[in-house]
DNA sequence: AGGATGATGGACT
DNA sequence: GTCCATCATCCTA
């Protein structure tokens, strides 16, 4: 248990996304704080994998993507919303980690403004963005860089965690890569 | 409670 | 022109 981020996102991302639950999006744009608590994830593997935006190689779009584990990736999804990824695995593979949704543990008010909504801040990937305040200017950030904007840092991994198909696909169903959080009654 | 749909931009055929 | 790693809103029951 005494994994540092850093190793864990040198692992495949079917490995690596089920530990990175748990873990915790930190976000300081526009001075305003905001802390997610990562309870769903999905793992995209490169050229593996037909779902994956790395598919087919690396684009101007994908380029994060191809960069060192901890780098942000951030696509815009259907013309309005953008997710956002962190790669894993050795440089240059295209391997990554959607992170798919969370709950909201600081700046629950900055993130309802962001959001116009008091529920449903950070479920959903494009939501997570918003509430977190993430965009494509975003792209490429040093996610273990202490000095960055958007960092990721280590958190209480949950006790259960459920594998799914991915949501939103029509390729390689058979992989059960969504990894959820279950949150256990505390008693 | 659950299904359909429009918004909207970039990558690819 | 078509296909999306989505979401909010508008419908029908």
């Amino acid at each position: 248990m005494a994994d540092s981020l850093a190793e864990v996102l040198v692992d495949p991302p079917e490995v690596a996304a089920p530990r990175l639950l748990g873990a915790q999006l930190v976000s300081l744009v526009d001075g305003q704080v905001v802390r997610v608590r990562l309870t769903e994830v999905e793992a995209y593997k490169g050229g593996d994998d037909p779902a994956s935006h790395a598919y087919r190689g690396r684009t101007p779009r994908n380029g994060s993507m191809f960069d060192k584990p901890g780098t942000l990736y951030v696509y815009r999804s259907y013309g309005i919303h953008d997710c956002a990824n962190t790669a894993v695995g050795p440089e240059g593979v295209g391997w990554a980690i959607l992170i798919r949704g969370g709950e909201v543990v600081e700046g629950a008010s900055v993130a309802s403004m962001r959001r116009s909504r008091s529920d449903d801040l950070a479920n959903g990937p494009g939501k997570l963005c918003q509430a977190l305040g993430i965009t494509l200017g975003h792209n490429g950030t040093d996610l273990l860089d202490p000095s960055s904007v958007i960092r990721l840092v280590w958190g209480q991994p949950p006790e259960v965690i459920v594998a799914t198909p991915r949501v939103g696909i029509s390729k390689a169903m058979d992989r059960p890569w969504r990894f959820i959080a279950v949150s256990q009654p505390s008693g």
